[in-house]
Parts: structure tokens; C-alpha cells; sequence
DNA sequence: ATTTTTGCAAACCATTTGCAGCTGG
DNA sequence: CCAGCTGCAAATGGTTTGCAAAAAT
């Protein structure tokens, strides 16, 4: 499948005092387990660009760059990654995605099902009616996730919606 | 009092004039596939009662109701009742669960990440503002989902947040 | 009769895990 | 040194698919 979950509408990025792999480093050290080296070869890759990718994307891009790291390794590091609250996974298709949360507003996406274009957008609105329902409910919110589904303006354009002829 | 806090007032149904079933068949008919008594037997099982599922589950009902339908067929049969816009996906979990989304309003999702529970929702002003926001991206949305991740009153009550101890 | 569907079993494929040797602190 | 890590390869587990027999129109 050449799917793409790349494309992504600019949002500013937080100023934070660490460095992600700093801030990893932390988590680490408090549970007593190790900053190695293929775990720093990830964390620096995967923050060095500000981009969506799973874990198939990411050990490809490493095989290119000549940093190999095995795909167990991946998959554990990416683990690790979210516990620290670095990394949000997005669960939109048969893979996980990721994307960074370390350093970056909160923000929710839209999807496009044609091209599976990913574009982010912040509104404070929904931050604030999703905290009262959270109350409402009784629930300490530790996150959301909101995607719009649809279909992006040069996918309608490309291939306008369902006429009749489509049906028969 | 933690008690009308957690509770959520049961969505309403929508009136619909048809029947899943008679619409699971107008569905398949304008594709030129057929109302087949095991599908008969999923879509009745599925609409019998208001609440999520996911196919593991579908099979081990069936099964012990004495309407066995073969795995194969269940997700096969998922996924024509996905398109066909009676049922919903949700990918909440490596599992993929469903809802009904025919005769039901359009609502969100609170999930609990200790019990796994699901509270159902509904604000009309996420939709105006998800609607704004398609358009301003130039989106034909199709749909959304907003889940809000968190604890629920009970899961909170039976194993307070971590504490500095936890952590040592 | 022809097309679609079913069930079985095997295939798939993203992700996880057991294990032996390696590494960081 | 020693707990924790890595890579490999094998296992897992939800979901899909090829195929021959069965059912629907």
C-alpha cells in the first residue's frame, strides 16, 4: 500500500526547555532502564522531522540512512516513546501512525479517505466542551482524538462524488 | 454522588421506517448481492441489542444462540454492513469493534483506558464547529470521530492516580 | 444455469516475544 | 559485573483470501 500519512498543515511549534531525547533520557533513568544507542539513533530521527509515520516508514528510513535498527527494537522504542509522552499513536488505518506530541500543541486532524492525507488543526472550542463532558461524566481525561473523515479538495476535484452512473 | 455524575443519559433512538434488514437488503440489491439467510442471522443478531461489539464476540453469541455463522463470513458481512451504513468502526483498541449507526444519532465516545468501557455522547455544538472547520479546510466531510481518552469514576475510585511511590 | 456465497483452512501481516549474546553504567 | 538491551527468528492474533461445495435468483 503507498500510503502517504505525511502531508501536514504548519503549526507552531511549543518552545520547551529539553531536547526530546533529553526528555527521554529522564523517563528512562526514573524507571531504571537505559539511553542506548538504537534508542538515540530513534529519538533523534524521529523528531528530526515534524511529520506522521509508522513503524514500517520509520525502519525504512533508517535502513536509507545507514542506522539500521532492528524492527523488534522499534516497535519496543516506539512503545516507549508514547509512555513517555513523547509520541501519539493515531489509529486510522490497519497501522498505527504516530505523531509528535513532545514540543507540539494539541491539535486534531482531518483525514482525507481518498488519499489518506493527514491535516492538522487546533481549535480551542473543542479543548474546552471536551473538558466539561469529561466532567460531566466523571472521567479524568487524559486525552482525545478527533478526526474528521472526508474527502480532501483535490481528491473531490480529481474524482467528483457518486452519480448515478457510478451505480449501476 | 460519583453515581448521576458517571451516568449518561441513554441516547434515543431515531425513527427510522425501515427495518436494518430491509435496508442491509435494498443496500445489497442495488449491488446485485443477496440477502443470505447467515447474513439475515448477523444483521438481526446485531440490531437485536443497542451496544458495541467487536467479531470475536459476534461469533461466540451466534454460536452459543445455536446460529453459528463462520468467522470468514462475519467479517465479510462486517464490512458490507460498514458500507452500507448501518454499522460504524471503531478502532479503539487492536480489535476492531462496531456500532450501530443506522437509526442511531450521530454522538462520540468516552473511553475508559483501565475497563476499556465506552459512554456515549452527544453535543451538537462539536458537530457545528467539525462542519465549520471541513469547510475551511475545503473538506467534504463524510464523517468524525472524537474519542476522549481517560479514566472512568469507578477505574478512579479503585486505583487512585500514581503517586510518587509508584514511581520509585 | 449462472452468479454469488459459504466454510474451511491456509495465508497474511503488523506486532510481540523467547532467547542468546551484547552493552551501558 | 549485572541488569537491561538488541537482533534474530519464531510466535501471535486479528483479519483476509483461495477454493470447492452449496445456495440464491
Amino acid at each position: 500500500m503507498g500510503e502517504h500519512l505525511s502531508k501536514t498543515a504548519p503549526l507552531e511549534p511549543l518552545s520547551v526547555s529539553d531536547s526530546p531525547e533529553r526528555k527521554f533520557g529522564e523517563f528512562l533513568e526514573i524507571r531504571g532502564e537505559k539511553l542506548t544507542e538504537p534508542r538515540r539513533v530513534l529519538v533523534r530521527h524521529i523528531f528530526d522531522a515534524h511529520k506522521h509515520f509508522d513503524a514500517d516508514e520509520l525502519a525504512a528510513e533508517l535502513q536509507a540512512a545507514g542506522r539500521r535498527v532492528s524492527r523488534a527494537t522499534i516497535y519496543r522504542t516506539l512503545r516507549l516513546l508514547v509512555d513517555a509522552g513523547l509520541l501519539r499513536e493515531l489509529r486510522l488505518t490497519n497501522r498505527t501512525a504516530y505523531e509528535h506530541d513532545y514540543g507540539y500543541p494539541s491539535h486534531d486532524h482531518l483525514h482525507c479517505s481518498r488519499c489518506n492525507k493527514i491535516v492538522e488543526f487546533r481549535d480551542d472550542s473543542i479543548r474546552r466542551i471536551c473538558d466539561q463532558i469529561s466532567r460531566d461524566n466523571g472521567f479524568r481525561a487524559t486525552g482525545r482524538r478527533l478526526v474528521i473523515e472526508g474527502v480532501c479538495a483535490e481528491c473531490s476535484k480529481a474524482r467528483p462524488p457518486k452519480r448515478m452512473l457510478d451505480l449501476i
